[in-house]
DNA sequence: CGGACGTCTTGACGACTGTCCAAATTCTTG
DNA sequence: CAAGAATTTGGACAGTCGTCAAGACGTCCG
């Protein structure tokens, strides 16, 4: 009997496991379809009703599986961090010359803006958000964390590949490439066809001299 | 008769600039008053009521005064420009040293961290939205081109100073410096104490390197 | 003085918001 | 297959939003 009740008691446990490997599935693909209609309007304009017009979903389920409008969005910015911080790193593995480091970069960089453009105007908005709205800044800095450690990999990798060391901290040299980015991004999204080889060319210049 | 319509019609066309003077200091009135409100809340969750019952005017003002809620929040961001793109003028214009410009602008650097958080995250929030709305991005896009014009002064005269050149461009230092305070803004108002000394330290340090 | 004009107040309008819930549906399990 | 749980639906709710307009206030000129 004990044994009887012991093979219950485990086949409950992993059909809960199972029922909340489900329930986080779904809530990704929810927050997968909010990224693309905050993606599109921004975090100011966009309300639950529009998500789940945008997508396969009804307004009530957002309800079932987030608590709160807060946290849908911020299952959202977690889920896009996964995406994002390992976007260059292939490059970083495979690239055996600096030439071949920077071009890797410049291209996915290139690509990332021309085609990333609403994630990356979303990732912005986010992060301007959590300096008002308290709720998002635990993510946001680890999010911010992670991007910087991304960069440094690939000016570590750089710096080596030349034999040197990186010139600057991370922390510099991460706020020197994102703000060429977004500045980039704003450019690019107000229809400069100049932005992105503009962003191309000043990052080649500044390479070598960084690291 | 043709003297005293001559008269009459200049009278008219005094009273009518006199009143286009009052009509944009309103307007200006107004707009401070808003900035309150925004660099509280920020745009997101800015509602007009919610600026009119924070200030001395009732919501019905700003509709007089501003077509839209776009209007409104436009001349905010332009009256905002006016006040910041000079602050460091004055440490420019007087240090007659590397040091003293160095420590000139790492005071005021502080100052402004410190003081005028609220007002320069809704500078950030706001240029992130210029990215979803595009009737923002014109005066976006010419403020950034004010602030970078800023550092670039600063940093010409640092180079002066010691009788170098700028080592990057202008669009890349804006770069560095907006980034860094960008997230050292947000640490400080995640309650990071360290935020502002490390701020200074890496600028501290940076500075040296770029001019 | 009185009327015209610029300024401001107040309340109303319809549309939209996040939230909640009861009923309907689908899935799971004994 | 049936019963119970999990999931989904779509409408109702109380607020809030931007906008507008009718009227009140004050001020200046003929």
């Amino acid at each position: 009997m004990a044994r009887q009740a012991t093979g219950a008691a485990k086949r409950a446990a992993v059909a809960e496991i199972v029922r909340d490997d489900k329930f986080n599935a779904r809530r990704i693909e929810l927050a997968e379809a909010a990224l693309e209609t905050l993606g599109e309007l921004g975090f100011a304009r966009t309300s639950l009703r529009e998500i789940a017009q945008n997508s396969a979903f009804t307004h009530g389920v957002f309800h079932y599986y987030f608590s709160d409008k807060l946290d849908l969005i911020c299952c959202c910015v977690r889920h896009y961090k996964a995406k994002c911080v390992t976007r260059y790193d292939e490059v970083v593995a495979t690239a055996t010359s600096r030439d071949e480091l920077t071009e890797g970069f410049l291209a996915k960089l290139a690509a990332t803006l021309q085609n990333e453009a609403r994630m990356h105007r979303l990732w912005y908005d986010l992060r301007a958000q959590a300096m008002f709205e308290a709720a998002f800044r635990k993510d946001v800095l680890e999010i911010d964390k992670s991007l910087e450690a991304m960069i440094w990999r690939i000016a570590s990798r750089y710096a080596e590949l030349g034999g040197k060391r990186p010139a600057s901290s991370p922390g510099a040299l991460y706020a020197l490439f994102d703000g060429l980015f977004q500045s980039a991004l704003l450019k690019h999204l107000a229809g400069d066809k100049r932005a992105v080889p503009e962003l191309l060319d000043e990052v080649r210049r500044l390479l070598p001299t960084v690291c």
